[in-house]
DNA sequence: TATGCGTAGT
């Protein structure tokens, strides 16, 4: 009797826990971390399996320290456990210590092995994660397969990937999906129709996965055809068109399917959100907003994110505090608004009250002093960053070539592991920011050789070296490789090019690339005027001027500049002076300092000092050193001494360091017979010294 | 543990 007592005891106990785990998984998995934590404390008794439960839900959470922490404070451990803290690792990209948890376990099943494959293939670690697939003991199960194949195909190694799975001896629709993923996620809609097609076995994943790749692609007329072929869509599937048109702005086609739809879940709601907010209808973002049945933490991330992006801090700030998540990436894109608005401590203060980062928070923090001009904070919390991504490494390479520190971009690119095309690109258009055109090229080749990544971009980048170099042989090889990468019609790479043949003086290469693309954007019309400008055809540069117009296409602040110094080169005074009144009246764009540089250079070039003078007091904005520069060259062709040198000394104001200055105001002194000030200049000089110019030199 | 949707950073 008693002794069943006992045992009934035992067993209402047991099954306490049990539910007291039950309801623990249900915590976590709801993303209720908070209350996890709390029920796992209060919890009278606890066994292994509460303590894997909360294992997973820390780690799940960002707290990789605080799962550790627990693992080592666990009574028993099991096999589940210490995949658990695997898995852990794993999710945080931390393959060394998943290995020495694999290596230290007492015993290890299916599940550990498959962990350890993925483990590795997520970072990319194909080769190691090969061998410890080959390593595996016995039978290999499904799963350690598909581990391996889904490894293979999102890292674009298809091949064997395919040949994986015609080795398996039960490839299950998971495996053949795996494979399928490599393709659309690579957009190889071509090759990826013909693995369809041959596959033995497809299910809605597989269908979505299609769907998905036509997205990718931007192919919409593919992907609705497809959807209309899906034998039973689910809610992915229309998930996935929605997100297609959003992403498209056909927000007209995309509501209405959203209102076909028959089921949605909070990703559809948040697919819709996102399309309005893409296109900035606030209005409308707010209403569905209002109108959504369920928020999860992205919905007021996208939200939140909205008001960053049209510059509503305050606005963000309190939908933030209202926000019932906890959710750093909410907190990440409010710090980017601020530090795009440049309010670095508001940013600072987010970041610090931080409990868990990721790289995304990280990487936000360092671009944004990188944004700010504050290089030096930028590189002390890149050094503190414990786990540098890609993007960290890379956000600090184009930080420094964009201050002219090319030698410490340089140094960081060096000491790079790995790099990426964006690594590569980042480099090189650094160089040539810095004028450093030939070393661009130079690593070009180096990227050639060692990566073979090249892309447009590095195309488009090298295409703009060569353009400064005046290098017309090179830059016809860059227009074939662009030709040979299909992107030609493209209009950044076709900017690329016009330029590029514009300032090599083949000024009919430059019309022809522009009348070949697909369409022509605004920097296309500037690029093209600029290029008859510069290469003195200034009654060109009016006719594409006067044809920009024809085609309702607007000019903007830098279409003047190249219209203006048109003007300037050719002569055309009248014309120079109608085009600066009419930026103002007929486009209501107010004239900057670039555009004050030409009209004093227009008017300084035919002799009209006083008048050029005359603007230049007149200007609603400071007068920069372009604009004094003008002055200063038309008073010395025209021998104009007394302007001359209050056009040098106020160069010298607004450049103290630039050594040149002080001495064409010498040299002035000089020949105006001052030489009191033509000595005092030269003390100068020596008092103030001599600043490096940028680029390699420019670094400390 | 292996396939598919939505947010934040170069």
């Amino acid at each position: 009797m008693a002794a069943a007592k006992v045992t009934g005891l035992a067993v209402a106990a047991e099954s306490a826990v049990f539910r007291g785990n039950q309801e623990l998984t249900r915590l976590a998995r709801s993303g209720q971390l908070a209350a996890a934590r709390r029920l796992f404390d209060e919890m009278p008794r606890r066994n292994t399996v509460s303590y894997n439960a909360m294992l997973s839900a820390l780690a799940r959470h960002g707290r990789l320290a605080d799962a550790r922490r627990l693992f080592d404070d666990m009574p028993r451990r099991n096999t589940v456990s210490w995949n658990a803290m695997i898995s852990a690792c794993s999710d945080h990209g931390r393959v060394a210590d998943a290995r020495k948890l694999f290596d230290a376990m007492p015993a290890r099943d299916n599940f550990s092995w498959t962990l350890m494959v993925s483990c590795y293939t997520r970072a990319g670690e194909l080769t190691l994660a090969r061998e410890a697939f080959d390593l595996i003991p016995g039978e290999k199960c499904t799963a350690c397969y598909n581990a391996m194949i889904s490894g293979y195909a999102k890292n674009g190694r298809f091949d064997d990937a395919v040949t994986l799975l015609q080795d398996m001896p039960a490839p299950d629709i998971v495996s053949w999906n795996s494979v399928l993923v490599g393709l659309t996620r690579d957009g190889k809609m071509v090759r990826a129709v013909q693995f369809f097609d041959e596959m033995t076995q497809r299910d809605t994943v597989s269908w979505n996965l299609m769907l998905e790749g036509y997205v990718r692609t931007g192919d919409l007329d593919a992907a609705s055809g497809l959807f209309k072929s899906i034998p039973s869509p689910n809610v992915i599937s229309w998930v996935t068109l929605l997100n297609g048109y959003c992403r498209a702005g056909r927000i007209g086609e995309a509501r209405e399917l959203f209102d076909r739809m028959p089921e949605r879940n909070v990703a559809s709601w948040n697919v819709m959100l996102g399309g309005y907010v893409r296109l900035s209808h606030m209005e409308e973002a707010y209403k569905l907003f209002k109108e959504m049945p369920d928020k999860n933490s992205i919905s007021w991330t996208t939200m939140i994110s909205a008001l960053v992006r049209a510059g509503k801090l305050q606005e963000a700030q309190d939908m933030l505090n209202k926000m019932p998540f906890d959710s750093f990436a909410a907190k990440t894109a409010l710090m980017h608004g601020y530090l795009q608005s440049k309010m670095v401590d508001e940013a600072r203060h987010i970041f610090d009250g931080l409990e868990v980062r990721d790289a995304v928070c990280w990487n936000t923090m360092i671009s944004g002093y990188v944004h700010c001009g504050m290089l030096d904070e930028a590189m002390m919390l890149f050094q503190q960053m414990p786990n540098k991504d890609m993007v960290s490494w890379n956000t600090m390479i184009a930080g420094y070539a964009h201050d002219g520190q090319m030698r410490k971009a340089v140094s960081i690119f060096r000491k790079m592991n790995q790099r990426n095309a964006v690594s590569w690109n980042s480099v090189i258009s650094g160089f040539i920011q810095n004028g450093l055109c030939v070393e661009a090229l130079q690593h070009f080749v180096l990227m050639r050789r060692d990566a073979k990544m090249a892309d447009w971009s590095t195309y488009a980048c090298c295409l703009s070296a060569c353009a400064n170099l005046a290098a017309l042989q090179v830059g016809r090889q860059f227009h074939t490789l662009l030709v040979r990468s299909g992107y030609i019609g493209d209009s950044f790479s076709g900017n690329a090019l016009i330029s590029a043949y514009a300032k090599c003086g083949r000024i009919l290469e430059a019309r022809q690339v522009f009348d070949e693309m697909v369409s022509q954007d605004i920097v296309s019309w500037n690029a093209l005027i600029d290029g008859y400008a510069s290469n003195g055809h200034g009654s060109d540069a009016i006719s594409v001027f006067r044809e920009m117009e024809a085609n309702n296409v607007r000019p903007d602040e830098v279409t003047f500049v190249g219209i203006l110094s048109a003007c300037s080169r050719a002569g055309l005074i009248d014309e120079g002076l109608d085009f600066f009144n009419s930026m103002t009246k007929d486009y209501s764009l107010q004239p900057v300092a670039e555009h004050y540089a030409c009209m004093v250079d227009l008017l300084g070039r035919s002799g009209r000092l006083r008048e050029a003078f005359e603007l230049i007091q007149g200007m609603q904005i400071q007068p920069n050193a372009g604009v004094w520069g003008a002055m200063l060259g038309a008073c010395q062709v025209h021998k104009n001494k007394e302007l001359a040198q209050v056009a040098a000394k106020k160069l010298i104001e607004l450049e103290p360091h630039k050594t040149s200055n002080y001495v064409l105001l010498s040299n002035i002194s000089t020949e105006a017979g001052r030489w009191d000030e033509a000595e005092k200049m030269r003390v100068l000089i020596k008092e103030r010294g001599v600043r490096k110019p940028p680029g390699l030199a420019g670094s400390t």
